[in-house]
DNA sequence: TGTACATCAGTGAACGCGCGTTCACTGATGTAC
DNA sequence: TGTACATCAGTGAACGCGCGTTCACTGATGTAC
């Protein structure tokens, strides 16, 4: 008994869970928490229903995980973000600021920021998910407020511009008006990179 | 034929539609829209199931109709500010910052602003529901705008406000930390403020 | 004023379908010898 | 090196349940006379 037999190696099951997240993720930014189904999930991680529960309690379970995923598994500026934020200062906040904001994020329904896809989420999800959420949204605070001059008020500017950001991104996607879009992620990039001093 | 008889007065069916329509509303906006029955709308309008159909064609139509509800049976300040936006300017917008970022708002999850319940929901519901998000996204813009300087950048500098207003709040009710979710909120609020030259 | 009637708002049983979850099974894999 | 074996990741059929929608029916109501 024991380890007598090992079928796999350790990191295969592993290696299948981090597939089985990746497209929960996408499927949960895209679609919504209700929406997505767990068939869905595992067929677009390449397997079958019945193999969910090898890896996960529940539904519940896998969207928090999900959520929590995108710290590991995000775009390249938020890496560095959350690698090294005091690295480049202001200029790393000003470009997170372009990237979040940007049309490519808009367009981008599968990889964006949980915090733009799920933000209702999440309100109404358990405190596991929140707690994901929250991580989040804290990296992104970090990343901003070491960008800002030392003070009692940068974590409060911080906190702005990350409602300021997310907030734009948001009411954007939630229109079906292209045009009142682009204006709202405008004006927001344009207020942020303001209220930061980055840009006159 | 034609109406040589008439059972009801012709608004009682009308009253009945917006007594639905009022708790649609509400359990939308507490619940998202896959997680609200038809049922429940129903039993909580004082009705059964069946008569729904008397009254709208299908669920997608109630969510769209209940978001735009919204603009007509809307707290006081928010009345106001659709009525008579110009009457009395930076004050009146001052005042909505304020009540759109309180505690009173942000607990208040059954008859809170739709921008604030329903951004994910929308942004993957159809073109009906998203036009009528857009409409009260332009009414919160406009009396913002009303209650700034004139000027080319007054427009751009509501919808700022707009974000950073409903951006503070979406967040607050995302995340499991009370403290974080009370320092975002007074964040948005102090920016916003400052942001319009209503306060130091 | 009182009564028969036509209408239609509202009822509630039923239908179909899809989804979360379970479970007995399969078969690919690393280990022991 | 080769082979039997124990394990467990993955399979797919099945179960239960709930929800959106339909439909034949009921009964409260305003009108005509």
């Amino acid at each position: 008994m024991g380890l007598a037999t090992m079928p796999y190696l350790p990191e295969h099951k592993s290696e299948t869970r981090q597939r089985i997240l990746k497209s929960a993720r996408h499927l949960f930014n895209r679609k919504g928490f209700a929406e997505v189904t767990i068939d869905e999930v595992m067929a677009d991680a390449g397997l079958t229903r019945g193999g969910f529960y090898n890896h996960f309690d529940n539904k519940e379970q896998l969207y928090a995980e999900a959520i929590r995923q995108f710290l590991r598994d995000s775009p390249e500026a938020w890496q560095c973000a959350y690698v090294d934020p005091s690295a480049r200062g202001g200029q790393l906040a000003k470009l997170i600021v372009d990237a979040y904001l940007s049309k490519e994020h808009f367009d981008d329904r599968d990889g964006s920021c949980p915090m733009v896809g799920l933000p209702s989420d999440t309100a109404r999800a358990g405190t596991t998910a929140k707690a994901a959420y929250r991580e989040v949204l804290e990296m992104m605070a970090q990343a901003f407020e070491a960008g800002l001059p030392t003070g009692p008020s940068a974590r409060q500017q911080a906190l702005s511009l990350v409602a300021l950001c997310v907030g734009g991104m948001v009411l954007s996607r939630a229109i079906d008006d292209q045009a009142l879009a682009d204006n709202l992620r405008a004006a927001a990039r344009h207020y942020a990179l303001m209220m930061s001093g980055w840009e006159g």
